[in-house]
DNA sequence: TTTCAAATGGCTACCATTGCCGATGTCGCC
DNA sequence: GGCGACATCGGCAATGGTAGCCATTTGAAA
């Protein structure tokens, strides 16, 4: 593998000609770059990211610490990142926490000794854990997404409380008064805000609210199986279920189904997160869609900007989500008193 | 940010001698190793990766090009290397090809400038494109997955035209005889192979075989959408459907739907590539599904043998697909001659 | 001849690794 | 007490590109 001191051998210059001609630090004659480019191309000569970031103390990269395994939610946000990041010629180290706070601290330290400039992090629980500690005391560049921990740092997530409102201020409007709800990772902040929202409607429509109606936080498809299972066995059963992310609503359709319940008929079901398939398959969900792509877009560009600018104070953004109604309600069945179509924010 | 020079310093011994005690590469006596852990401590050091890496010429991290944002079927290709890789203290560059050829030289170039000691590509075209041939000029050790266009380097996919013909079999096996094909991406050497798959097994079956049951590739959801409406429009439209990969057959659905199609009554569908939420949601679709932590698992694996030993002969692995039965050809209502409901290889 | 500017060379610090050579120090043995 | 054997560790160099500084060379203008 040819070395810039190679390069300079056969132009015919010195180290720094060559390095002044690659980054246009300074000026050279005409012939003399075109010798050095003859060069370059001679040996097929790429510089060594690893010497030149070294050098530049600065390695022109971000990492993205988020659980990308379990959650499919997150493949938009880094899609987004990735996105913003290439056209400025960054790369992305991906490593995945797995959403388990150990993990999290390991992940976020490899980064760190790997130099990145930057990193992004969807902390796993919900207050000043161990690597966001570690990111604070080492002053790491950093922006939180998805689960907002800290106002010390940059993020950006939903309203999730507000979301979840409209959620069951739609049910409500279409009868119901038994609303069950399957919420997401137990401990998580946005399982915490969701909860708190669908609490907060609740108690503003005067409505049931026992605790029974609330399932255990659910850590994977199977786990918000069992709970719609078991939400749909307590004396009083929900006439509708609120699934708190985009596995608990696979997770309670898959519960249902296997207690024999039919999606609208037996029980109405809202989930929180949009997919791509939804509106093809029965049955067709009603639900609150993140804007995952605008996640990260934001995420990737408070980044650079905090990079660029260690010493602003930070900002929290949070976005708009929208409310896309299909048919998992019934609403196209039996029509309350109050219609209530909206499809968009 | 402290520096092996500082640990030394305070520590009373060389640089040489730190070192070593790092990587246990010479025996230091007790007494000196803890007085250079315990101003490693003092300092809050860890060792610059790049530094590091520059030294070692290897930086214990793997390269992952692979089309990760349009393509969900990769992500637990991604998540099983991520594991494998991260049980041996290496690190992941992910890089986006988004499936375009030049792009995906550009991420090829960039994490061999990142000096990266392996990379996993998944390559977009069929045969000897540039980033392979980059990656052969340059001796890079690499493993290609899905896609598999070279003998001569690793590879790891499943046997395409055996699954294709599996779900056509199923197909005539209730009767159908107008198959209709969406096929995934044009040109990739994935899509080409099921092609090939579905003419062989619809010659063997002695059925119709007119091109106009054959969709041109689809790109995205949408186009596929497009594609099954087109192929529900021709003079004797097709009583079943085979969709080439996990886009398409969401497209196709999108397209019946849209054509006012339902499925199974209208059409039966079967699908390349499974959904974690279709044992749950209607119709529920007999698919063959890939073993996508296998083949992550084998990736990951063969790459870190080729790592150690760049000249040993490469191989390619063909891994078994899974036909799993469910309700979208209708096969639980019209009971075949010969009922075949298997569930497994 | 002097003066000045343009163009480029040379040098250095950045940072950890690792093998090699050399410099101590210590111990046992005769 | 002197000598060899060995344990332990220091010093050095090469690996790489960057970017600013100063020095140098060359040519042209005054």
């Amino acid at each position: 593998m040819a070395t810039i001191a190679d390069v300079a051998r056969i132009a015919g210059v010195s180290l720094s000609t060559v390095s002044h001609v690659l980054n246009g630090t300074r000026f050279v004659r005409p012939e003399t770059e075109k010798a050095v480019r003859d060069a370059i191309a001679a040996t097929g000569y790429t510089p060594n990211s690893l010497a030149r970031s070294l050098a530049r103390a600065s390695t022109n990269s971000v990492g993205i610490a988020i659980s990308a395994v379990s959650n499919p939610y997150f493949s938009d946000i880094i899609r987004a990142v990735e996105s913003e990041c290439a056209a400025l010629d960054m790369t992305i180290f991906l490593a995945d926490t797995h959403d388990i706070p150990e993990r999290e601290l390991q992940v976020v330290q490899a980064l760190h000794q790997h130099r990145v400039d930057g990193i992004i992090l969807a902390p796993s629980t919900t207050s000043s854990e161990r690597s966001v500690t570690y990111l604070r005391e080492n002053k790491i560049p950093a922006v939180l997404v998805d689960r907002l921990v800290s106002a010390e740092f940059d993020q950006v997530g939903v309203y999730n409380a507000e979301s979840v409102e409209r959620l069951v201020d739609h049910l409500v409007g279409l009868g119901h008064r038994r609303i069950g709800m399957v919420p997401g990772q137990p401990g998580f902040a946005t399982t915490l805000e969701r909860i708190a929202g669908y609490r907060s409607a609740v108690a503003r429509h005067g409505i049931d609210a026992e605790d029974d109606l609330i399932a255990p936080g659910s850590i994977d498809i199977d786990s918000a199986a069992d709970s719609a299972e078991g939400l749909m066995r307590v004396a009083h059963p929900p006439t509708a279920i609120l699934a708190g992310n985009n596995l608990a609503t696979i997770g309670v359709m898959r519960g249902l189904r296997r207690g024999g319940f039919a999606v609208p008929r037996d029980v109405a079901l809202v989930g929180f997160d949009d997919f791509d398939w939804a509106d093809s398959f029965e049955p067709r969900l009603t639900v609150v869609a993140q804007p995952c792509l605008d996640i990260g877009r934001v995420a990737a560009n408070l980044l650079l900007e905090r990079i660029k600018d260690p010493d602003k104070p930070p900002t929290t953004t949070r976005l708009q989500t929208s409310l896309i109604v299909r048919d998992s309600c019934g609403s196209h069945l039996r029509r309350p008193a109050s219609p209530n179509r909206d499809r968009n924010a």
